[in-house]
DNA sequence: CGATATATAGAGTCCGTACTCCGTTTAGAA
DNA sequence: TTCTAAACGGAGTACGGACTCTATATATCG
C-alpha cells in the first residue's frame, strides 16, 4: 500500500469521524470535502457508505474499551466503575454519535465492528465484576441492565442536549440505585 | 370540511403513526399505501412531510399526556408515578417511535406538538410532585433529572430490543436510585 | 336532481445522494 | 531520471423520494 493511500485513508476516517458526530445522515461528499480528497477517493477505500459508517464504528468502540481496560488498570475498582460511566455518558452530550455507537455494540453488522462491540463489552464486564467485588457495586446487579443503563443514560443525554448539572444529578440518582444497601 | 376529506384525514394519520412506527425514515408513499390513497391526498391534508411527523409527534404526545392525567386521578401517587414510568419505557420497547417522540417533547419546532411537549411534561411533573408528597420518591430529585432518566431508559430500551426480563431489572435498580432513603 | 366547489389519483418534475468511469497525476523502484 | 503500477479527481449515471399538475370523481346544498 503506498504511503499516500494510507494517508488519504486516514485522514478519510478521521473527517467521516468528525462528520457523522454533527450528523448521521450526513452525506460523502461532505467527508470528502473535508478529507480534502475526491469523492472517488472515499469509494476507494471504503467501497460502500455502509462500510464507512462501520470503519467509524470500529474505532469509536475500540476506543472506548481501550479507555475502559485503561481505567481498570489505574484506578480503585469504585471510581474506575463509575468514572468510566460518567464520562462516557458526559461525552454522550455533546458527540452524537456514541450513543449509537454504543447502541450498535449488540447488532452490529461487519465483523470488525463486532468484534470491537464484543471488547468493549467485555472492559465493561470486567469494571463492573470489579466494582462488585470491591462492594462499590451491589452484587445483584446483572450486566445486561447495567449495559442497558449505560446506553440509556447515554442516549438521554445526547437526545435533550442536557445541561451538565442535571446530567449530574441524573447520574447520582442512578448511581444510588447501583450501590449496595437497598433491597429491591 | 367535507366529511370523506375529515376521514381521510384520520385513516392518513393513523397508517404515518403506523409505518413511522416500524421505520422512522419511511417514505410518504408508503403512507399513502398503507392508508389506501394517493400521495396527493397525503399532501394535500400535510402540505409536508415535516408537518406529518409532527401531527404523528402531537399524537403521541397527547396520548400519553392523558395517560398521565387519568393515572394520577386513579391510583395511588406511588404506583400511579412508578406504573406511568414502566409503561412508557415498555411500550417504547416495541414501539421505536415513543422514545423519539419523548425526546423531541422538549425540542418540537411546531406550536401543536410544542404545546403537547409542554402538557405532558407538566402532566409527569404533578405525578412526581404527588409522589414525592406521598413519600414514594425521594423529595431531593428535580423534575429535569427525572425526565432525563424516562427519556433514557426509554431510548435505552428501544435501541437494544430489551429482554422484558432484563427492562424490569434495569428499572428496578433505577427505582431504587429514585426513592427516599439514601443520601448521595 | 343538478350545479359546483371540494377532493382525489397518479403520472410527472426536480433534486440530492450513492456509486462509477476514465483521463491525469504521482510514488517509488530501477 | 525514467518508467509504470498505483492512486487520484471530478464529471457522469442511476435511483429514490419529496412535492406538483391536471383530468376525473364525488359530497353537499338548493
Amino acid at each position: 500500500m503506498r504511503a499516500d493511500a494510507r494517508d488519504n485513508r486516514t485522514r478519510i476516517l478521521g473527517a467521516a469521524e468528525e462528520v457523522f458526530g454533527r450528523a448521521p445522515s450526513a452525506s460523502t461528499d461532505d467527508v470528502a470535502k473535508l478529507a480534502g480528497v475526491g469523492i472517488a477517493t472515499v469509494f476507494r477505500h471504503f467501497p460502500t457508505k455502509v462500510e464507512l459508517l462501520e470503519a467509524v464504528l470500529t474505532l469509536r468502540l475500540e476506543r472506548l474499551r481501550n479507555r475502559a481496560v485503561r481505567l481498570a488498570d489505574e484506578t480503585d475498582p469504585g471510581s474506575a466503575f463509575f468514572g468510566f460511566f460518567s464520562q462516557v455518558v458526559s461525552e454522550a452530550t455533546s458527540k452524537l454519535a456514541i450513543a449509537d455507537a454504543l447502541s450498535a455494540s449488540g447488532s452490529a453488522v461487519g465483523q470488525d465492528a463486532r468484534n470491537a462491540g464484543t471488547g468493549l463489552r467485555e472492559a465493561f464486564g470486567n469494571l463492573l465484576a470489579r466494582a462488585q467485588h470491591s462492594g462499590d457495586v451491589r452484587a445483584d446487579a446483572e450486566f445486561p441492565e447495567v449495559y442497558a443503563l449505560l446506553i440509556g443514560a447515554s442516549r438521554g443525554a445526547t437526545a435533550v442536549g442536557l445541561e451538565p448539572a442535571v446530567r449530574d444529578r441524573m447520574l447520582a440518582l442512578l448511581y444510588d440505585g447501583l450501590r449496595p444497601g437497598r433491597t429491591t
